[in-house]
DNA sequence: TTAATTTGGTGCAAATATGAGGAATTGATT
DNA sequence: AATCAATTCCTCATATTTGCACCAAATTAA
């Protein structure tokens, strides 16, 4: 983490209660006993998240507020003592993240400023460059991309049928436990369909085709359903299929 | 405005409550008796921000909010009727936006909308490197401007007609994912979801030959709809698409 | 062991999806 | 009214996918 948070509070007691949980998860934090105080440090040296009490001595946290605002779009979190749909919409409209009604619960304060910040990570850093958790999922040596709905095998694409790719994608995301064949018929034929039950075992043989020659096998499960499980190599021996 | 949002609630009253406040500050609203069935239409045609409650039939929240998030990052905000501070921990790690405990202030939430809204936009909009400040698209060989409407293919101008030039433009500023017909529909043509037309496969048809000899290429997702991507050596000679 | 049940493979026909050409329709402009 | 461009609709040809029947192989139960 590493993230440096500033906290506008008149209350001691709340600021050291938020310093003591926000710095168990690791973040730095920098208390300040008014608005003016941390706006004045702000524009010196900027931080990663503000937290901001309404009611203070001196300019109050929505003043505060539109002032960071001006310059910045640092995420920034309100507390307030009084509930009134007034003041929420007032702190949203004015640009700030959220809004907390003391008494609040410290945990979810800091599940909240954990959030907002993965946020802005993923808004601010995937519309870059960044390869990573672009909807990618994969096992052994498949990959499928779940936004242009392309799979590669071994780096090499290669085509699936729209079932296919469906059923597909729920192995693989299910990775870890077996599949009944009417949780697939629900899953990828819909809940009111009128297929027969064998059908889910025709995509899962075309899929198995396909998928011959790769490190993930279908295991059947007798009388249940099916896995995606690795091949080893007596699956090679036994079930050898070096055709295409 | 002109956002669209999609409303899970198995709640008819809950979801005619937040429909009507939403559609008074001007969004557009489409409500689902429970999350797989907002599941489905997402993948086909997504929205502009979800709003999930927890408790359904079928799959819960939690568990539609964790399919969202493997493939977009569209907002998302929680309802709940129960106040416990593990939901509201696991929503906002899940990657929701917000979690709102039943019963809440409707005028809370329409705010919270916007300003969820709001901020995606200024995150998004800075540091979005797709669309340069002057207006300027492109994709390979093709610069569309959207300031003057107009198009050219390796520097030379060339004339579209507005549909073509609305899918060229939306192809283009989407280019990392395939896009279903469903989508088209909504997004270009404004058709209401579900009809059955083939006017989004004539428009490409026509798109396909004014750009046949530039470096980009509509391809098929066979089943589902189009992506715009590089053209190579081998589809010149072939209309080979190895796409699944 | 045999019998009953479940699963896997082959082949085929029906259903569905797509692309091309051209006709019909709409809408704006003479 | 006539014209023209743009769009939508229609039909046909073709390609692909999918469900199902049938039988063989595997598994379990008795």
């Amino acid at each position: 983490m590493d993230k440096l948070i500033y906290i506008a509070d008149d209350d001691d007691n709340i600021r050291n209660l938020l310093k003591s949980f926000l710095e168990r998860e690791n973040f730095r934090c920098i208390g300040f006993p008014n608005g003016d105080a941390l706006l004045e440090q702000y524009s010196n040296s900027p931080c990663d998240l503000v937290i901001l009490d309404v009611m203070m001595p001196g300019h109050d946290g929505f003043y505060i507020l539109k002032e960071i605002r001006k310059t910045s779009n640092v995420p920034i979190i309100m507390l307030t003592a009084k509930d009134s749909d007034a003041d929420y919409i007032q702190g949203l409209d004015l640009g700030s993240d959220d809004y907390f009604t003391k008494p609040f619960s410290p945990v979810k304060l800091v599940s909240k400023v954990k959030s907002v910040l993965k946020r802005q990570e993923d808004l601010t850093g995937k519309t870059s460059a960044k390869e990573t958790d672009d909807g990618l999922i994969s096992f052994a040596d498949i990959v499928i991309n779940r936004k242009t709905k392309e799979a590669t095998l071994a780096g090499e694409p290669f085509p699936l049928t729209p079932n296919e790719y469906a059923l597909l994608t729920y192995l693989i995301s299910n990775r870890d436990r077996a599949i009944s064949r009417t949780e697939l018929l629900d899953k990828i034929w819909g809940y009111e369909t009128q297929v027969e039950t064998r059908v889910a075992d025709d995509t899962v043989k075309r899929l198995r085709k396909k998928i011959s020659h790769s490190g993930a096998r279908i295991s059947t499960i007798w009388g249940y359903g099916f896995r995606l499980v690795m091949r080893t190599d007596e699956d090679g021996a036994e079930g050898d299929d070096s055709d295409d």
